[in-house]
DNA sequence: GAGTTTGAAACT
DNA sequence: CAGTTTCAAACTC
C-alpha cells in the first residue's frame, strides 16, 4: 500500500494547483464531502480550450450562443458544452457523484472499485489539452472541461479506489490497477504533463507482483471486466459529455439533463457483487456463463437493441444553406443540411462510442490518432448516413458494429502519438481528402460543404459561414478563416458583415401566411412546405427558376413577390401564381374574420375548427422562419386543433421529427401546473415547441387578453436565468434575444406591448422556436429575432428603418396572436397606425376582432386551470 | 476534371 | 441605388 499512498500524495501534489474549481464546489455542499471529493476538487481544471474541432456554429465570446444555430452544433459535445456553461461546478460535482452513483458514501468507495478503470483521457482530447497548454483555465465552465477533469479525476479516483477496496478480494485486483495503469502508459510520451506521475511507477511495481500465470488469468477476467465495465463506464462517460448522445441517439430514457447513474450502478454493483467473492477463474467462468451478468454492467441503453430515435438535432431556423437537395420523405432526416449534421450527431455519438471501444481495447496498443479516426468515422458515418439508410433510421447496434467494424480498420493502421497529435494538421482539408468529401457529402443527399477558394470562408459565398457554420474536415476549402482557431477574425467578419446587412445571417427561407395548403398528404411528398418562401426571392434571369442557381428552386420552395426573376417557372410555384393567391387571400380574409368574429359558437368543435382554420395561416406566419418542429408535429396529444394546425400545412421536414425525441406530454403538462417549473422545462426544446402549440390556443381561446402577458414574464424571468444551460441554447436564444430586444424597443412600442397582452404570444412565438436562429445576440443594437424580423418584414414591407422594424418585432407577436387581428388589419395599416401611434391598445383591438374562446384542446385541461397558470405566470 | 454558366454577394 | 466585379455552386461536356 506504500505505492498507493505514493499514488495518492502524487495525485494531490499533481492537482493540487486548482483551488478555484475546489472553492466553486464548495458551493455545493453535501454531495461532495468524500475524501475523494476533495482531491478532486484539488485537481487542475483541465480545459480543452477548443475541444473538438467538429465543425460548430459561431458561439462567440461575448454573444449569446449562436446567432443561428448550426448543424455541426448537433454535434452532441457542442450541444452539451452549450447546454450549461454556468454549471460547471455543479456538474463536475454531480457527474462525479451521478458519475459513480455514489455519492458520499464511503463504503460506496468499495461499490466503486469494481467499476473497471477505463482509459478516460483519450489521445485526442490530451492533444487538445496539450495544445491548450497554458490557456486552459479560463475555460473551466466547459462541460467538456468538466469531463476531462471528470476523467482525470476517474483515472486517479478509481485507481484509489480499486486498491482500496478490491484488497485482496479479487487475486488480480493489482494486476487490473496495473494493466489499468499500463494502459495510461500508452499514453507515454504523448503529453507527460498530463500522465500522472506515480501511476506509472505504482503500477509498475505492482504489476510486478503478479505472477505469470495468475497474470494471466488476471489479463482474461480483466479484459472481461474491463470490456463490461468500459461499456458502462467508458461509454457512460463518454455520453456524459453527450448527454443529449444517449437521450437522442440511443433513445435514453432518462431525459433529464444530469446523468443519473445510480440505478445503473447499482445494478452493475449487484452483478458485480456475485463476481467480487470469487477468484479470477470463477469469474471468468461465470461472466462466460451468464454473459447476462456481464451485461448487467452495461448501461441498458447500450446493451441489447438500442432504442433509436434517432439525433435530435438542435435545429435550426431554414437558411438557404441549411437546406440540401430535396429527399423522399422518408429520409427527410437529411434532406436538410442540419439533418446532416444530425448525422453528424450520430456520427459524433457514434465516435464516442468508438472511443470507448478504442479505449477498450485492453491490448495496450490502442494509441490510435484518435483525432484522425473521428475524421474518418465521421466521414464514413456521413456516408453511410448520406446513404438511404440514414443513420437516424439505421439500428444504434448497426452503428455501432459499422464503428466496431472501422475501429478494427482503424486499428490496422496505428498511428503514433505524434501523428494523433496533428490533429491540427489532418484537420485541414487536403486536396488529397476533397474528391472523397466531396462524394460524400456532394451527391445531394449528403452535407452540403463548402469549397471555397478565394473567400477564405469568411464572406458569404461561403455556405458554411453563411449559415453560421464553422467549416470542418469535410468542407474542401481553401485558406480557411472559418475555423474556430479564428473565432476572432469569423465573429468579426460576421458582425462587419451584419453592420451591413443585420439579416445577412438570418435564415432565407420563411413560411408564409398566405399560403396555407390543406391536404396533409402533401408534406408526405415535400421536403418544403409549399407555403415557405424565400425571404428575399431570387433574381434568376436565365435559369427560369428552374435550376439550382435559383435559390428558391434549389431548396424546392416556389418563387414569390419578392423574387425578381424573370420568366419564372418554377416548379415548386411561380411568382404569378404566388401574386395571385396572395391577392385573392387578402381580399377574402378580412370578410371572414368579420363573419366568425360575430358569429354565435354553439358547437365547441366549430368552434375549434373556424378558428383553427382561421389561425392555421398566422400560424405558418409565425413559423415562417423556423420549420415546424416535431413537437407540434408528433404531438400525440389528442389536440385536434393543434394537430390540425400542425398536419394542415406542409411543414419543412425538421430533422426534429421525431416523435420519440420529444417527451412525454405530462411533462408539458406539469409544466402547465408548475409555472416555475415551465422555465425550466422550457430549457427544452421540445417542451417549448409543446407550450407554444398549447398556450397559443389556449391564449387565444380563453380572453386571458386582460392577463399580462405571460410570455413577457416569463421571458423575464428567462433572462434571469445565467445563459446557464446553453441553457437550451436554441430556445434560450430566442428568449434571451426576446428580452433584449424588449429591453431596447423604444418606450413606445414597450408600452404598446404592455397593454397588448397578445405580446404573451409573441413571446411564445420567439420561444416557441428552439431553431431560431439569431441575427446578432451579442449587440444589442442590432439585435434581430429572425422570426420577428421575418414577419416584420411582410408587414412592413421592407419599407421600415431598420429600428422601427426591430421595435415592431413585439407587434408582430401581436399579430402572430391573433390570427384575426391580421386580417382585420392588414400588415401596411398596422404599420401605419404603429407609426402614427394610433394603435396603442392592442387588447381592445384584438378583443374586437375576435371573440374569445373557451379551451381548444384537451392539453389545457381546463381554463381554470391554464388561467391559474397564467396567473401565476404572470404574477412573477 | 476542366470549363462554362449562373446568380448571389461584394464592391464601387 | 445601380452597375460592376468577385465568387462559388451548378451545370455541361
Amino acid at each position: 500500500m506504500d505505492s498507493l499512498e505514493t499514488f495518492r500524495n502524487t495525485v494531490n501534489t499533481t492537482t493540487s494547483t486548482s483551488t478555484a474549481t475546489a472553492t466553486s464546489l464548495s458551493e455545493f455542499p453535501p454531495v461532495q464531502e468524500s475524501t475523494f471529493f476533495r482531491s478532486v476538487n484539488n485537481l487542475s481544471p483541465i480545459i480543452p480550450a477548443k475541444a473538438s474541432h467538429l465543425a460548430r456554429g459561431f458561439l462567440g465570446l461575448n454573444s449569446p450562443p449562436l446567432v443561428f444555430t448550426s448543424p455541426h452544433i448537433s454535434s452532441q459535445c457542442e450541444t452539451h458544452f452549450l447546454k450549461r456553461p454556468q454549471l460547471s461546478q455543479f456538474e463536475i460535482s454531480q457527474w462525479d457523484t451521478g458519475g459513480n452513483g455514489f455519492i458520499d458514501d464511503p463504503d460506496n468507495s468499495k461499490k466503486s472499485a469494481f467499476l473497471p478503470p477505463v482509459k478516460v483521457i483519450t489521445d485526442a482530447q490530451k492533444d487538445l489539452l496539450i495544445k491548450n497548454g497554458g490557456n486552459m483555465q479560463h475555460r473551466s465552465s466547459s462541460p467538456c472541461v468538466n469531463e476531462y477533469l471528470v476523467d482525470h479525476v476517474d483515472v486517479v479516483k478509481q485507481s484509489n479506489e480499486i486498491v482500496e477496496s478490491s484488497q485482496s478480494d479479487v487475486p488480480c485486483s493489482k494486476e487490473i490497477i496495473s494493466k489499468f495503469h499500463g494502459h495510461s502508459d500508452n499514453y507515454e510520451g504523448v503529453d507527460e504533463p498530463y500522465k500522472l506521475e506515480g501511476e506509472k511507477t505504482d503500477v509498475g511495481s505492482l504489476s510486478k507482483e503478479c505472477g505469470k500465470s495468475e497474470k494471466q488469468q488476471c489479463d482474461n477476467s480483466f479484459v472481461q471486466l474491463m470490456q463490461a465495465g468500459l461499456r458502462h463506464r467508458g461509454m457512460h462517460r463518454r455520453c456524459l459529455q453527450y448527454e443529449v448522445a444517449a437521450s437522442n441517439a440511443f433513445g435514453n430514457i432518462n431525459s433529464s439533463p444530469l446523468p443519473v447513474h445510480t440505478l445503473e450502478d447499482s445494478k452493475a454493483w449487484a452483478a458485480f457483487s456475485e463476481l467480487k467473492d470469487l477468484d479470477v477463474t470463477s469469474i471468468k467462468k461465470k461472466m462466460v456463463q451468464c454473459p447476462e451478468l456481464v451485461n448487467s454492467l452495461i448501461p441498458p441503453q447500450f446493451s441489447g437493441n438500442f432504442p433509436v430515435t434517432g439525433s435530435k438535432p438542435s435545429g435550426i431556423g431554414l437558411h438557404l444553406n441549411s437546406t440540401v437537395d430535396a429527399m423522399p420523405l422518408g429520409h427527410a432526416a437529411f434532406t436538410h443540411r442540419q439533418d446532416m449534421k444530425s448525422a453528424s450527431s450520430i456520427c459524433h455519438n457514434v465516435e464516442n462510442m468508438y472511443r470507448c471501444l478504442i479505449s477498450s481495447n485492453m491490448d495496450g496498443q490502442s494509441s490510435v490518432g484518435i483525432e484522425d479516426e473521428r475524421r474518418e468515422i465521421t466521414a464514413s458515418i456521413v456516408s453511410v448516413s448520406a446513404t438511404p439508410e440514414s443513420a437516424s433510421t439505421m439500428d444504434p447496434s448497426n452503428l455501432l458494429d459499422y464503428v466496431e467494424h472501422t475501429a478494427g480498420i482503424q486499428n490496422k493502421r496505428k498511428l503514433s502519438p505524434k501523428e494523433a497529435g496533428n490533429a491540427e494538421e489532418i484537420n485541414q482539408p487536403s486536396p488529397k481528402n476533397k474528391k472523397t468529401k466531396i462524394s460524400v457529402t456532394s451527391d445531394g443527399a449528403g452535407c452540403k460543404r463548402c469549397n471555397c477558394k478565394k473567400s477564405k470562408c469568411l464572406k458569404l459565398y461561403c455556405d458554411c459561414f453563411a449559415a453560421g457554420m464553422y467549416c470542418d474536415e469535410t468542407c474542401s476549402c481553401q485558406d480557411c478563416y472559418n475555423r474556430l482557431e479564428y473565432e476572432d477574425t469569423v465573429l468579426e467578419t460576421k458582425q462587419q458583415i451584419e453592420s451591413r446587412n443585420p439579416l445577412a445571417f438570418i435564415p432565407k427561407i420563411v413560411q408564409r401566411a398566405t399560403d396555407f395548403p390543406l391536404n396533409n398528404m402533401e408534406v408526405d411528398n415535400v421536403s418544403t412546405p409549399s407555403s415557405a418562401r424565400h425571404k428575399r426571392g431570387c433574381n434568376c434571369k436565365r435559369s427560369m427558376c428552374l435550376k439550382k442557381y435559383c435559390e428558391c428552386y434549389q431548396v424546392n420552395v416556389g418563387c414569390s413577390s419578392a423574387c425578381r426573376c424573370e420568366g419564372c417557372k418554377n416548379t415548386f410555384g411561380k411568382k404569378e401564381d404566388y401574386i395571385a393567391t396572395e391577392h385573392a387571400l387578402s381580399k377574402g380574409l378580412s370578410g371572414r374574420v368579420e363573419k366568425i368574429s360575430h358569429s354565435t359558437f354553439h358547437n365547441k368543435q366549430e368552434m375549434v375548427a373556424n378558428k383553427t382554420d382561421l389561425l392555421r395561416g398566422e400560424l405558418f406566419d409565425m413559423h415562417r422562419l423556423s420549420p415546424l418542429t416535431p413537437s407540434l408535429q408528433c404531438s400525440d396529444q389528442g389536440k385536434e386543433a393543434a394537430k390540425s394546425r400542425v398536419l394542415t400545412g406542409k411543414y419543412l421536414p425538421s430533422p426534429e421529427c421525431d416523435a420519440t425525441a420529444f417527451p412525454p406530454r405530462a411533462k408539458f403538462a406539469h409544466s402547465l401546473e408548475n409555472p416555475e417549473r415551465s422555465l425550466v422545462l422550457l430549457e427544452t426544446n421540445e417542451t417549448v415547441e409543446t407550450e407554444y402549440c398549447d398556450w397559443q390556443l389556449d391564449r387565444d381561446n380563453m380572453e386571458i387578453m386582460d392577463q399580462p402577458p405571460l410570455r413577457c414574464t416569463s421571458v423575464n424571468n428567462a433572462g434571469q436565468f445565467t445563459p446557464l444551460s446553453n441553457a437550451s441554447s436554441m430556445a434560450r436564444t430566442a428568449t434571451f434575444l426576446s428580452l433584449r430586444q424588449w429591453a431596447h424597443l423604444p418606450q413606445e412600442v414597450q408600452q404598446f406591448h404592455g397593454n397588448s397582452s397578445l405580446l404573451s404570444g409573441g413571446s411564445h412565438h420567439w420561444r416557441s422556436s428552439p431553431i431560431t436562429p439569431t441575427a446578432k445576440l451579442n449587440e444589442i443594437n442590432n439585435v434581430v429575432c429572425p422570426e420577428s424580423a421575418s414577419r416584420l418584414f411582410d408587414i412592413l414591407e421592407d419599407e421600415t428603418p431598420e429600428i422601427l422594424k426591430e421595435a415592431s418585432i413585439p407587434i408582430k407577436s401581436v399579430k402572430s396572436s391573433s390570427p384575426n387581428q391580421k386580417r382585420v388589419s392588414p400588415p401596411e395599416s398596422h404599420a401605419r397606425e404603429l407609426e402614427s401611434g394610433g394603435l396603442r391598445n392592442g387588447r381592445k383591438f384584438i378583443i374586437n376582432a375576435m371573440p374569445s374562446f373557451p379551451p381548444l384542446t384537451p392539453c389545457i385541461d381546463s381554463k381554470g386551470t391554464s388561467h391559474e397558470n397564467l396567473d401565476t405566470g404572470t404574477g412573477k
